[in-house]
DNA sequence: CGTATATCAGGTCCACTGACATTT
DNA sequence: CAAATGTCAGTGAACCTGATATAC
């Protein structure tokens, strides 16, 4: 998760693909290529600058994610598999991101009151402080003007029907 | 990469998300970290069905990048360095990505002919084949209709300007 | 000489698979 | 018993840092 380290091009490096897709045939696929590049280009830039933030207060997004999700429930805990399916990932990486916050303190596992296969993942207040500083500071980053607030919610409505249609959410 | 093996929500985790961001007092910056959270999410989605196919072409996407690179390129021939800035990637990332490729054919390297230090990366024609194969594979996944062609110009547009203020290209 | 170009070793992180014990 | 839950070990991918040899 770089892009940050790399300097940048004279030119749209992305455009620049859309005009190549063109001229060796692909035309009729080129705009289909774009979105999915700038897609994952921009994430990638996204990403990196979040990781820049995070990087200091010993967290990575995963984590991170983990512990918002967390920190807006009412009780502070969650079963490992409703974490799971919320954030969309792996049983084993709730395990994995669990044990690294749990080391650090900023979240301890319970078992679940009433499944005794089940296990609850609690923040504790260390969690809740460190949740807020990282956020304070990701919105600090993201408060330059990038994009606009109309844009972004264009964006946001964009890829909103990107994701239903593929199956993210709802029906 | 997952997120495909992941069963779907009955609502929107990332609208459900920016609801608790108003909730708990981060009202300000809910639009920021919703432009966020459905960049992620929507990159996510796309990486994993882009895996998908490439997968059974035993093709990673930093891998398929390079060689269509390369195959834009005149003489189907790069040197590291400049493959690396137009990838966005580290130095060490080409190396790895051309290694795996050469050792699959798909790939030569040369020593660059004016530059000592340097090598250049050169797609084969077992490289050209594949890369052709893969392209059209991922067009058969993305002309399924998740985005109107319009949508997909609003998208890249949106996201050309993201890139441009985060220092992507130009200036 | 200092800079640039790759490569390599070592480390982190994440995701997935398959096996497993436990409980429902 | 079959299904679900969470853990663990192992694998593969990608990225980074720092060190190194070579050439400009």
């Amino acid at each position: 998760m770089s892009v940050v380290s790399t300097p940048s091009l004279p030119f749209d490096p992305v455009a620049e693909a859309t005009r190549h897709w063109r001229e060796h045939g692909w035309g009729d696929a080129a705009v289909g290529m774009e979105a999915v590049t700038s897609l994952m280009r921009a994430q990638a830039i996204v990403q990196a600058r979040v990781d820049e933030v995070l990087r200091p207060l010993q967290l990575t997004f995963a984590r991170y994610e983990l512990l918002m999700l967390l920190s807006f429930t009412r009780s502070g805990a969650l079963p490992m598999a409703k974490a799971g399916a919320r954030l969309q990932v792996h049983p084993a990486s709730v395990t994995n991101a669990a044990s690294r916050l749990e080391a650090a303190e900023l979240v301890r596992r319970r078992p679940h009151p009433e499944d005794g296969r089940g296990v609850l993942v609690e923040i504790t207040d260390a969690g809740r402080e460190l949740a807020a500083k990282a956020t304070a500071r990701i919105n600090e980053v993201f408060a330059a003007p990038d994009l606009s607030n109309d844009r972004m919610r264009e964006l946001i409505v964009i890829l909103r029907d990107l994701r239903r249609a593929a199956g993210d959410f709802g029906d």
